[in-house]
DNA sequence: TTTCTGACA
DNA sequence: TGTCAGAA
């Protein structure tokens, strides 16, 4: 019973998806026949059906594919980008101590990252911008 | 009505 | 990639 993700049960068809994303019908075949995106074919009269995972994938190539990129290079970007999001979400998932909001209305406060040697590491966010804060121990 | 596959002025 | 056809 594991329910990490939510959204697990969405099942969107092709129709809906192609609204939503702005990627044609036609666009998303071609791309599940490249390989580029899978689809859960899961009995039906054959009709695609698409999962949250494959949402993220479409819109992501898609955003590539407006910046000019080709549809190859497109898809290599988004899985990259996909990567990096995991390891980025990795790292910090298992370095921050503790977060405290400085702002509840706009997104400003402070992550602690731990120490390292005789310093005290933070990620701050603030009217400044976003930077290192270290304070000695 | 929507989706599927295949084909191409 | 768009679009049309013929079927499900």
């Amino acid at each position: 019973m594991d329910k990490l993700k939510m959204g697990d049960n969405l099942r969107i068809g092709i129709g809906d998806m192609s609204k939503m994303t702005g990627v044609s019908s036609r666009q998303l075949r071609y791309w599940e026949q490249k390989g580029y995106i899978k689809a859960m074919n899961e009995e039906e009269g054959g009709a695609r059906k698409y999962g949250l995972g494959s949402m993220y994938k479409i819109f992501a190539i898609k955003h590539f594919l407006d910046e000019g990129y080709t549809l190859a290079k497109a898809v290599e970007k988004a899985e990259l980008h996909r990567k990096e999001g995991i390891l980025l979400h990795r790292v910090f998932r298992t370095l921050i101590k503790g977060i405290e909001l400085t702002d509840e209305t706009e997104i400003k406060g402070r992550v602690d990252l731990g120490t390292a040697d005789s310093y005290h590491v933070y990620g701050v966010v603030d009217e400044k911008g976003t930077r290192i804060e270290l304070e000695k121990e």
